[in-house]
RNA sequence: GCGGGCGUGGCGGAACUGGCAGACGCGCAGGAUUUAGGUUCCUGUUCCUCGGAGUGUGGGUUCGAGUCCCACCGCCCGCACCA
């Protein structure tokens, strides 16, 4: 198995060292061991894993969680445990230090793979995907993870994607109700029309409305709707995709194929009701500001104006974040597919008009975003009234206006922004000055300052005076902040009708269905009018119905005007159904779409919960105990997963959604937690060297050797460069090497030791020896290699060991609950060295250091802890004993060993008494022999300047 | 372009609120054990003209700067014609 044969340690040596054999055997021993006894399950308050008892005695509760990984057949390499070998670290500390700590793994098994595995290969995905569970759960196991087995989960289970499938009931029967600021079923929004409390949208009473029409109004309420609406489709994938999926450059996050704009019906989600809060609620979180920036940016939320402009189409609205500029809007400019342009389009232009927008519908969105290139557009020959000036300004047509943002159309203030000043510049369109830049903005342009904008090389954007501003009714000259000429214009625009402040977000709802096979059935089912209705609960789940034929239809990639068709549409048994929903018997036509993969990781940690409830998802006194709001750690606390560990990469997918789904089920009252990660930490990822040879194609890595610096693959020059450890590189390690090799100890010690848990490093097999010799040493200063008796002494440890021992306790304790293990590891490997010299002294170790060692270590290497703890005449797992903490006492010394600097130089050390004041420390410095030497002849007395911080140091400046 | 982060020995990385730069590990050198290699153990290891210099570069604040401030260079990540 292991080729690493240079890496490798030989057999032979004393019989009870610690060898890799003797650690596999340690280790397979332990694991059986912990799972015959159920070592690391923990009760809940209530339900079937209740325990009352245990719950007591374990104290206080700690949610600590992993993104669940997607079972890949490919299996595990070094590089993916790194977070779930931080979180077992985390976990078991804390069980030492008095916690009921919650720790499981779960399996997003829905998606992609697997179903394409199953087009090829014909088995069916749910084969594959159980194949590839059992395999990865013997592969966490042989890692030592101290999960909760009972807790696991499949996304892919009926029992589990049964409450999916629910929850998307609870989402599609509620409305999003302005005036709380909350969801709310959608039959509380019916009685609230019937009663007359909130008029209905035509004003008509809801009881003069037929069937249809109301239908239709709640519909347009729903959280989950159907909507015809331009969507993202994928040809390549055979279907639509969300905007979170697409990169930047227009294609599918999955299998990098051309994404098209196309109208479709489809599913979406009301995520956009909820665009404030999920802003807003970022401040109640323990998350890094990168992570929260990304989500902020994503919603996009700006706050500005719309404003209404009169035109021959009617009034064409804007929106714009500088209503204080309205006075120098001297054009506007519609996206090329705006409603009104066919209006607006005079005659004479409607050739070119409709050149230009056949063009631009024929780029892709991509092209269309590229910022350098120069600016396009066409007149449409008509103008609109620009509302404080009463000028009549040309209306233009230009693709870098957007239709999917703000209202398609904007107002352009060529002296005030930089991409009107291009446009109005290149077409020869007016450009006024509105503002007075300041004299250091001509400066710094190499021009004299001046109204005449034709000098100006851009646009000017900032704080400064107002010119020509002014129309009688509203004026701003004179005044000389944006924020302030923004609230004047704003009020302005509402008083007299043509507009209002508003606000504007990025995001755009959630397009949740797919047209594939292996993902959630919609519990949905439509009626002869082709009206969607959600099955009652008792009807869930709808099982994914059995078929061969897994594929959607696929298309040429670049085929944008195919159409997509889902597997299950081909299923005409299952599709057509006969129900009564409460009007008799009828003959129903199920919803053949599947949800995305992003739907089972939406809610999944709170099925760890409570795993096997089948009356509800989650049994709310278990969700409150596990996930509910702490006041007690601060009054804001929002609840949720103590501690979530996981990638960068879901820091608008999973983890936007997941918030969204969280805060639907919260406003519904089921669950008590405002958000679903109280607290995120992003682990980095493993690097690895990845060779390429001359053509540019990836060698096998292990393959690669290093000569005077120069990297060869058979002989042949090779280039090196760095990237995530896998299987495109051809430069992945697998556990089973390290297994093999060193023990699953020794590899959850390297990943640990090599640097912070939040920073990317590069693996280097040769260096994982360093920690597998540290296991040895401390293996050796407590069992004797020769005959495996334990070696320890009852007596006292010296003094100087005593101190470093609760030295080391005091920071390893600290370390690791800021979950800095490398830093600790250092500190173990520290007092081991010393332990190490204490034994070769006296030929044992004292008992109390060597037990704290074992339990100190035993987070972090659980297997050896426990098997030297059993050594050391312990009958049970080591599991539950508390943490070692250190004496007070023990940690201040008498005498400590100050430098002495000379102009911020050390030149000497002093002994001096722990608690002398700075007097003394002076006295006892300016008395030394060395300092005075370095003095070199200055008088101590006259010195310029003597800083003395006690207990730090004393800088002399002569 | 905008936003965020990061630059410390041959390598991975330590250094709490400014206070002994380089903890710990790898590698390397020397030694012990071994027939030998490997393993294991011990000692040393920032650099150089041995007196200094030194945390990407140049300034600044300070008694004192890896840490704070300014400018620049380089790398990484996210967003990107967002009105």
């Amino acid at each position: 198995m292991a080729e690493a044969t240079d890496t490798e340690p030989a057999s032979g040596g004393p019989e009870h060292r610690y060898s890799a054999s003797l650690a596999q055997g340690i280790e397979t021993s332990w694991q059986d061991r912990w799972e015959a006894e159920g070592t690391f399950e923990a009760p809940n308050p209530a339900g079937p894993l209740a325990d009352a008892d245990l719950l007591a005695e374990r104290g206080e509760k700690l949610f600590v969680l992993d993104m669940f990984p997607y079972p890949s057949g490919a299996g595990l390499h070094v590089g993916h445990p790194l977070g779930y070998i931080g979180t077992d670290v985390f976990s078991r500390f804390k069980r030492m230090t008095g916690h009921n700590v919650l720790y499981s793994m779960g399996f997003d098994a829905f998606g992609l793979p697997a179903e394409q595995y199953a087009v090829q290969t014909g088995q069916h995905p749910a084969v594959t995907t159980d194949g590839n569970i059992a395999n990865m759960r013997r592969q966490l196991r042989r890692l030592g993870l101290s999960h909760d087995t009972r807790r696991s989960i499949s996304t892919t289970d009926p029992d589990y994607y049964r409450w999916t499938q629910w929850i998307f009931s609870q989402i599609f029967n509620a409305w999003y109700d302005e005036r709380t600021g909350t969801a709310r079923p959608i039959d509380e929004l019916v009685s609230e029309f019937a009663s007359g409390e909130r008029s209905t949208p035509d004003g008509r009473p809801w009881d003069a409305l037929d069937p249809a029409e109301r239908r239709r109004i709640l519909d347009d309420h729903r959280l989950a709707y159907v909507s015809e609406a331009p969507v993202n489709w994928c040809p390549g994938l055979g279907t639509v995709v969300a905007n979170e999926e697409v990169t930047a450059d227009g294609r599918s996050d999955r299998g990098n194929y051309p994404v098209f704009k196309r109208n479709m019906r489809q599913w979406m989600m009301r995520i956009t009701a909820y665009a404030d809060r999920l802003i807003d609620d970022l401040d109640l979180l323990d998350w890094t500001d990168a992570i929260k920036t990304m989500q902020r940016n994503w919603i996009g939320r700006s706050h500005g104006a719309r404003v209404d402009f009169a035109s021959p189409a009617g009034p064409l609205t804007v929106f714009t974040t500088r209503p204080d500029t309205l006075f120098g809007a001297t054009f506007m400019v519609l996206a090329p597919e705006h409603p009104a342009v066919e209006t607006l389009t005079t005659p004479e232009q409607a050739d070119a008009v409709a050149d230009y927008r056949r063009a631009a519908s024929a780029k892709k969105d991509v092209d269309r975003q590229d910022e350098s290139r120069e600016k396009t557009g066409v007149f449409t020959g008509s103008t609109a009234t620009n509302p404080v000036t009463g000028d009549e300004i040309p209306v233009w047509i230009a693709d870098y206006v957007l239709m999917g943002y703000g209202t398609g159309a904007i107002m352009a203030v060529p002296c005030g922004d930089q991409r009107d000043f291009e446009f109005a510049r290149r077409f020869g369109l007016p450009i006024p000055a509105i503002q007075q830049p300041p004299a250091t903005w001509f400066e710094a342009r190499d021009i004299t300052p001046s109204l005449d904008t034709s000098k100006w090389p851009e646009a000017f954007v900032g704080d400064a005076p107002y010119v020509n501003s002014s129309n009688g009714a509203l004026d701003l000259d004179g005044t000389s902040s944006v924020a302030e000429g923004v609230a004047t214009v704003n009020s302005w625009l509402s008083d007299n009708g043509h507009g209002e402040a508003t606000v504007t977000y990025k995001l755009r709802d959630w397009l949740f269905s797919r047209q594939r096979y292996w993902g959630e059935p919609f519990p949905v089912v439509y009626d002869a009018d082709g009206n969607p209705h959600t099955l009652p609960d008792e009807m869930l789940p709808v099982l994914l119905p059995e078929t061969d034929s897994f594929s959607p239809r696929t298309f040429d990639a670049d085929d944008e005007f195919s159409d997509p068709e889902s597997p299950l549409d081909r299923l005409s048994d299952w599709v057509e159904v006969e129900l009564d929903l409460g009007d008799g018997p009828q003959t129903y036509r199920r919803d053949t779409n599947v949800m995305p993969q992003w739907a089972g990781s939406c809610w999944y940690e709170l099925r760890y919960l409570d795993p096997t409830n089948s009356n509800a998802f989650v049994d709310p006194e278990v969700e409150r105990y596990w996930m509910g709001p702490r006041a007690d750690l601060r009054p804001d606390h929002p609840g949720g997963v103590d501690l979530y560990v996981g990638g960068v990469e879901h820091a608008v997918l999973h983890l936007l959604y997941a918030r969204f789904w969280h805060k639907v089920l919260h406003d519904l009252g089921h669950v008590s937690s405002l958000e679903p990660y109280a607290r995120l930490f992003n682990q980095g990822y493993i690097l690895a060297n990845a060779f390429k040879d001359e053509r540019g194609i990836y060698v096998d890595a292990t393959a690669v050797t290093e000569v005077d610096g120069q990297f060869l693959h058979e002989g042949q020059p090779v280039e090196r460069e760095w990237g995530k450890m896998g299987k495109s590189l051809k430069n992945a390690v697998s556990p089973d090497e390290m297994y093999e090799a060193y023990g699953a100890d020794t590899l959850r010690l390297y990943e640990m030791a090599m640097g912070p848990l939040d920073a990317s490093r590069p693996w280097e097999t040769r260096d994982v020896v360093g920690m597998y010799r540290f296991l040895q040493r401390l293996w050796r200063t407590i069992v004797d290699e020769e005959s495996g008796a334990a070696t320890v002494s009852d007596g006292p440890a010296d003094e100087e060991t005593r101190r470093l021992l609760n030295r080391t306790i005091d920071i390893v304790r600290t370390e690791m609950d800021a979950l800095r293990f490398n830093t600790a590891i250092a500190k173990l490997i520290e007092l081991n060295n010393h332990v190490t010299k204490v034994h070769q002294a006296t030929g044992s170790t004292p008992r109390e250091v060597a037990e704290s060692m074992v339990l100190m270590a035993a987070p972090l290497v659980p297997h050896i802890a426990e098997e030297l703890w059993s050594r050391l005449g312990h009958d049970s797992t080591l599991t539950y004993e508390e943490f070692p903490s250190a004496d007070p006492a023990l940690l201040v010394d008498d005498e400590i060993e100050m430098p002495v600097q000379i102009k911020g130089k050390v030149r000497a050390r002093v002994m001096v008494p722990a608690d002398a004041d700075e007097a003394t420390i002076r006295q006892i410095a300016l008395s030394d022999e060395r300092v005075l030497a370095a003095l070199d002849g200055a008088d101590p007395e006259s010195l310029r300047k003597v800083i003395v911080v006690p207990g730090r140091m004393v800088n002399l400046v002569p």
